[in-house]
DNA sequence: GTCTATAGAACGATAGAC
DNA sequence: GTCTATCGTTCTATAGAC
């Protein structure tokens, strides 16, 4: 339900109402229940609905960009692209991919469980048929530098997506907005530079804590 | 109130409740309308106390760079280091200091005006610092570009640092579990290099619509 | 300043007529 | 499959005793 992207984007999942989605979309409440199970189960079939398309996009063009460049692999910006330049000009499309690609960022930053699990299954191919390419072309860099490098490159493009209006804490009004064609290749070209960056100075004083320690909750 | 701190973070804010905080807490539910006048108020208050040392501790950080690298301008690995690396040193001080940064990493991907409001007044001051240093430190590229670039390295630290347990999603399992000064150095190699990058192809290819709610005044 | 008690509204979910 | 009606719960916020 288009009333649903919109709302979960803009509000959260936790901070809409079925309720408000019902009286957005003009339908009845008790219809939600009966087409879709619960309102968590609404917000996966939102999300399935456009994720798929995204993904097959993706891996078609990291397929193409791999034919290109055969026999050797794919340069890092070609893979990047691939990754970056279907979700951009999917919010490009229309304002409900606009909607969507906001919504999808920032489910990236819920921490419940059922839909971190849930985000797991459907992006977990996808990433890692392209943490797959960036190994192949970096291969003088350790695995451990490259995923760590290819989330950061994530979380850069879901922070543009997420909240448009945010470019501003750092323009403070003095930018002019961007087209969309532009952004594309400004975050390309600092995934990028950021993925082949030289490993200089590996510190490897190991402390004990770490931030990636996970927590369940329930 | 430490119990609102780690709920925020958990759960988002639509997502708690004050009754959640105040069972959390053992105390009693009127004392926190008395002591904050809303649930909003609460919020802010929890943001308010820690930002303020974190922001003062990354300006004393890049005083120090700029000093330190006088009469040149510091360099664009330190300027990111001076910014970052605050962060993740709070986050490794204690429990409540990692979910601190947890907490201000999510806010940045709410919506809500008020928030964004909010944020704009605690961190405009501390960003726009940084934004000037790194202007100073990259002369020969495009203000638009570095603005943009700072706004990408920004987003990959909080990619980090909101949901722990994400990291999974690249590396399926496969990855030990990273120290936090690995990670910072991680996280400042990769910016840097991302905020260095060569400008080579700049498209130009202007498209009407943009991902940012401003118009182009043209 | 801290409590109990409760107002007043909104929530997700379901039952059952049609 | 779509409706009305409602259950049982939870929510923010406040009033008023101590």
């Amino acid at each position: 339900m288009d009333a649903a992207e919109w709302l979960f984007a803009d509000q959260g999942f936790e901070g809409t109402s079925i309720r408000g989605i019902v009286d957005a979309a003009k339908v009845n409440l008790a219809a939600i229940h009966y087409h879709f199970r619960s309102k968590e189960a609404l917000l996966e079939a939102v999300l399935t609905r456009r994720i798929t398309i995204i993904n097959e996009v993706r891996l078609k063009r990291l397929e193409f960009a791999e034919a290109s460049a055969a026999p050797r692999s794919a340069s890092v910006e070609e893979i990047v692209r691939a990754f970056i330049a279907p979700t951009v000009e999917f919010a490009q499309r229309d304002k409900s991919g606009a909607t969507f690609v906001q919504l999808m960022s920032r489910m990236f930053t819920e921490r419940r469980f059922s839909l971190t699990d849930f985000l797991g299954r459907k992006f977990g191919d996808t990433i890692g048929r392209f943490t797959g390419a960036l190994l192949g072309a970096l291969p003088h860099l350790p695995r451990e530098v490259v995923l760590w490098r290819t989330f950061f490159a994530i979380g850069a493009m879901h922070q543009v997506l997420c909240s448009p209006g945010k470019i501003d804490l750092v323009s403070r009004g003095l930018l002019e907005s961007t087209s969309n064609d532009e952004l594309t290749e400004y975050l390309v070209q600092f995934a990028a530079a950021g993925l082949c960056a030289n490993s200089s100075s590996k510190p490897s004083k190991k402390k004990s804590k770490t931030l990636t320690s996970r927590r369940r909750n329930e």
